[in-house]
DNA sequence: AGCATTATGTAGTCCGGGCTACATTTCACG
DNA sequence: CGTGAAATGTAGCCCGGACTACATAATGCT
């Protein structure tokens, strides 16, 4: 048994399970928000969203999108009806503006520290879903004063 | 001032799909890659990593450790007795030290552009998954000439 | 209008990654 | 030593997220 002398460096257990979880729920919703930011999109700029759309944008077969988009419109976020195209309520477009503007954030920042175009706009596509709040303003504080 | 690049426009689909499936990969080795590094950490510091402990790092139950120390042996990352607590393979072991080392650096990353230190943690568990050599190279030469 | 093509939807399968419940083994200690 | 607590392992369930294969609806073209 040691004695209890170093309080901060031994990484308490509790805290570092506490940051997996977190990891593992951002994950959980990383597919919900690329979604609506896709529909959103293909509302925008095509009118509507089609699951064939949404499937090759995201390079999946249509049926995986059309189960998905169930789960969206399970969880509130679209609705839609057979053989009509997918819409976003009211929450889902509020997800989709917020998810929108971090990716765009992402993207700039990392272009902004030098990281070469392409490969900022393919990490932006994972990093985006697990940037906090806090760290999104330091991204943008750091955009701010470039 | 910016150069005006002004070259794709449009996102082709192929290259939109195509990040979303290198996300969809990273996403998958993320798991893996705590389990080697906490494993790693723990064969450093106690000279055994236990199922046990690493369920409590992780913030999930023993089982599913077990599980999933499961699939470390099967893909030659890990190995162990019944028993006997886990150890890892050489290519799990250089798996770690890639895998810490980039976990180190995202967070001394975060932590530089003014992210809280504890939400610079708990980000960069998230993160640091889809994190490219050309990003991670980026942020340290950010360090470097900080 | 009729037919071929395309889009949409459904069914069924697979694996990952979480859980609970229970069985078994090890180990500390009285 | 023995034995009870802790660790380990197993079984079985659940859901997400991917796929293929097939069925059905919508659409566009001649
Ligand atoms: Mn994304
Ligand atoms: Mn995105
Ligand atoms: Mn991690
Ligand atoms: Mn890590």
């Amino acid at each position: 048994m040691v004695a209890m002398h170093m309080v901060e460096q031994d990484s308490a257990p509790p805290d570092e399970a506490a940051r997996h979880a977190s990891a593992r729920t951002a994950r959980a919703s990383a597919l919900a928000q690329d979604y609506v930011e896709i529909i959103a999109d293909l509302l925008a700029r095509e009118g509507e969203a089609r699951p064939t759309d949404i499937a090759r944008r995201l390079g999946v077969t249509h049926a995986t999108a059309i189960k998905t988009i169930g789960r969206l419109k399970r969880d509130g976020l679209a609705h839609s009806k057979p053989y009509r195209g997918v819409f976003l309520t009211e929450a889902g477009h509020e997800l989709a503006q917020r998810v929108r503007a971090r990716h765009l954030t992402v993207v700039a920042f990392l272009a902004a520290i030098g990281v070469p175009p392409q490969v900022a706009e393919a990490d932006a596509e994972g990093i985006e879903h697990h940037v906090s709040d806090a760290t999104l303003a330091a991204f943008e504080r750091f955009l701010a004063n470039a």
